[in-house]
DNA sequence: GACGCCTATGTCGTATCTGACATATCATCA
DNA sequence: TGATGATATGTCAGATACGACATAGGCGTC
């Protein structure tokens, strides 16, 4: 597997297998934590791409900066509501999130 | 407005503009309603087609006849969250999920 | 080094969501 | 009509997610 997407699933809350190199997902969660982190790169591309802080994020929001940085890592305290709520308020449009969400990983 | 929509937002929790004709919604939560309502509609689709009772789907999912009620309602106690697991539990893919929500209402 | 700015992590009280249960509504059929 | 099965609605205690705050880490610039 590769490492940098275990230490993300990792960081996010979820178990890794201890001696063995796989992940004991079943195929759902592995799929539901794929789309998290789908919306959660996506909301940092959107931030990055107009030069915004997590700070000015939050303010528009209505949140912290913590809880966004949390977002942005598809931290396991972050619901998928919350993603894409914050990601319509951001501008995306719906068919915007439906497609990241489809896009292959 | 569409009668039968604005009944199901009535039904979904979101207040409706009392003598207007119009929901009191931002755009975001418009989209975000209507991208709950499209989760919620492909539930039922794959419910009906593969001829299951709300029941019986409760005990795949784990859960209760009554929030596969609310769920498929799209009522305001159901999060994404649950639509998307429940989705991704009865065998949908995430690109399904994706595109569900990518089409145009 | 010290400062400022940005991001990450941990914790906490409160708010919201969840499964479960009870019960109501609605068909269909005998 | 009554009975049976499916779906809808209301409620509640326990679980989870939320915003907020404190604080740590990283990275330039002086």
């Amino acid at each position: 597997m590769d490492k940098t997407k275990r230490t993300r699933l990792e960081a996010a809350g979820w178990r890794v297998g201890d001696a063995s190199d796989f992940l004991e997902l079943t195929a759902e969660e592995t799929a539901f934590v794929e789309l998290k982190l789908a919306l959660a790169d996506y909301l940092r591309d959107i931030r990055v791409q107009h030069g915004w802080t997590q700070t000015h994020v939050a303010r528009v929001l209505g949140s912290s900066q913590s809880r966004v940085a949390k977002m942005e890592a598809a931290d396991a305290s972050v619901s998928v509501d919350l993603l894409v709520k914050s990601l319509l308020a951001l501008g995306a449009s719906r068919k915007q999130v439906g497609q990241v969400i489809a896009r292959a990983a």
